[in-house]
DNA sequence: TTTATATTACTGTTTTAGCAGTAATATAAA
DNA sequence: TTTATATTACTGCTAAAACAGTAATATAAA
């Protein structure tokens, strides 16, 4: 799926009417970018990547099994977060 | 969702039992990163986050109104993609 | 066809991500 | 406590992403 990101941005682009470079004026990035980009290059920042989707109005999500359990985990940020049951992975 | 990925990363890796070292090394890339991105570093490449995400089986997915039609949508590539129906935003 | 726009492609330059190395601090275990 | 490990933090260095500029090709419209 991730490897279709240049197709997605393609398909959201011209569904949009925008040219690649009004999608790059608006997205605030260079030209070279939505091009390298649809052409299916994947080493571009994620914050590069970010600017363009949000034109597109697409968003991102990350899947998992332990997602569930993430987004119940109490809002814990720093030092005195408690410790994770501790999963053992072998023995 | 997407600036919480480094508490994302953290909490699988955790989960895992392994250390930012160990998850950079069985990544392939370097420690430093996996630390930037917990911190919460979102110029990150993504082929880089992709590396990581793999090794704590997590996928990625992008999500729009329009990506139903994107699934639906014919299998083309290059110039004899059919044109899209046209969508007019104004007038 | 001609004309205009869009896309592809290639430059050189600037910025910066990624890296290993090191060290200091923090946390956990003995 | 001491010891070991993990995390945080800060270095330069190198490779490469991002950029503007330009030009050639492709596509679409007149």
């Amino acid at each position: 799926m991730i490897d279709e990101l240049g197709k997605i941005i393609r398909f959201h682009r011209k569904k949009s009417g925008l040219s690649q470079l009004e999608l790059a004026n608006m997205a605030g990035v260079g030209k070279t970018v939505v091009f390298d980009m649809e052409k299916g290059k994947e080493t571009v920042k994620l914050s590069t990547i970010k600017k363009i989707l949000d034109v597109l109005n697409i968003t991102i999500s990350f899947n998992s099994q332990l997602m569930k359990l993430y987004r119940e985990a109490p809002r814990v940020t720093g030092r005195n977060a408690k410790p994770f049951p501790a999963v053992t992975l072998e023995k």
